[in-house]
DNA sequence: AAGTGGTCTAGACCACTTT
DNA sequence: AAGTGGTCTAGACCACTTC
């Protein structure tokens, strides 16, 4: 079914003679990425394939995928170049690294992962993870700017969801949510409300549907009479505006969020590197 | 003088056979990580002798290193342990590798650089470096917030920047910056005025101090009267409000910026991977 | 003891740049 | 043609985990 990178000069293409494919010198002939047109790289290759897996649930979120060796035999390649496709997706955190264990598919239900999309951290005191009470949850139209944002079309279906989160019992986030109806499907607020933790954890889990990426856009705003009520605060308080568009395989959009925080007794923490 | 890592079972120690250091099963004898107790791997070994020449000026900003097979010939170890020391380097934005022509150490002096640490975008057009002008610049005695985040003496001498950003004509941020005296010595308003593009630019070449890495706290705050007049603004207008400490090599702190940037055209741009 | 990822080596060849 | 980084292989051994 798989076993050979799609493109080019395919690793032991005819794969006939059993003994080990020649190695030094004429490895090349049988191996190396050939003069095509869009050439890639082998490990680039194999990278892409074991991504497939990902994004297909061939491994699910948390599980171990094969070893080393054994992708190297699936795959007809050196340990090595696996090794390198595997280097970088953990450097993408698409998956995890355990010397003596193995590798393991990433999954948004860690301690690790909770803060790897919220970055607003206490002035002091440890991080630790929002309470979420959900004020709205509805299927809607997509207006223009959520469906562009989406890559949906205008007046398809979204769900709609709009809560605030407190650090302590103390309203510090509120938060609009737009979910492709398609993908979440059945998503309701009774299934919200049971859930703990990150909202990232259930559509995973329960649509799975894994946000691997994001890109946000911060500004300064003040806070409106409803915004300003929900946070126990004064309206005209300044609060931090994130517009978060969040990306799962193949860059695919999927959830938008616009986020209202109170920055009071929090700071968002970027660090560059 | 160099030429061999400094720690434990250091690679060709004696070095006396001129051959190559018997390669395979013994291998392990001459050559590999020994059993101490702060081990650490070989191409982390060589990764700080490299970076000490990075910090020494051995290799100035812009410049050429030596290439993997000399850097391997120099440390007695095989290139693919150079290689992996520099992709760490790299992949920490302390050198650039380029096929063909060599590694070279990266520099503040580029378009590439230019938006490492400034993250402001405009919400329509493409991105361009803002023009400065400087409002004050003074040498005064540090208060005791600063000094905590610069490590330094309460009282000790610093320099004090304030300047304001505009991005064609408008202005959009109003910047106070502070520097240790002892480092920047002899920066003036004069300097500063006739330097083009970013400051981090002249701090390297003027001053031998390349900021390396940085880390944000971002909040909303409302414009005082003073910072509103300096953005053409009304007072009370929300703005985006960064403190940045900057580091050099060996994670010193050398610089504390405090940031107000006015996000009504522009907004913070922050990808999560 | 066996299996996994992590380190290290040596050598080949490829792609790109410069001479 | 020569030099540089980039890819690929094969094999050895180390560190860690599990049986």
């Amino acid at each position: 079914m798989n076993s050979v990178p799609p493109n080019q000069t395919s690793p032991a293409a005819a794969a006939s003679a059993p003994a080990t494919p020649a190695p030094g010198a004429t490895a090349s002939s049988s191996v190396a990425p050939s003069a095509s047109p869009t050439f890639s790289p082998l490990y680039q290759q194999i990278k892409a394939l074991i991504t497939q897996s990902l994004q297909s649930g061939e491994w699910k979120p948390g599980e171990l995928i094969p070893s080393e060796v054994e992708l190297a035999n699936r795959f007809k390649v050196s340990q090595g170049t696996v090794r390198k496709a595997i280097d970088e997706l953990a450097a993408e955190n698409l998956v995890v690294r355990k010397q003596g264990k193995g590798t393991f598919v990433s999954t948004h239900h860690e301690a690790r992962a909770h803060f790897r999309f919220l970055r607003l951290m206490p002035d002091e005191g440890v991080p630790h993870y929002p309470e979420s009470k959900f004020i709205e949850v509805r299927r809607l139209r997509a207006p223009a700017d959520v469906a562009r944002l989406l890559d949906l079309k205008s007046g398809d279906a979204v769900i709609y969801i709009k809560r605030v989160q407190s650090f302590d019992g103390v309203p510090t986030i509120v938060e609009e949510l737009w979910l492709p109806g398609l993908l979440f499907k059945g998503l309701t607020a009774e299934r919200l409300n049971e859930y703990k933790g990150p909202m990232y954890g259930l559509f995973e889990s329960e649509f799975g549907t894994r946000m691997i990426r994001a890109a946000e856009k911060i500004r300064a705003v003040c806070a409106a009479e409803a915004d300003a009520a929900l946070l126990h605060t004064a309206p005209g308080t300044p609060l931090l505006c994130a517009e978060r568009v969040s990306f799962t395989y193949g860059d695919k959009p999927v959830e938008l969020r616009r986020g209202l925080y109170l920055t009071e007794r929090h700071h968002y923490q970027n660090d560059l590197n």
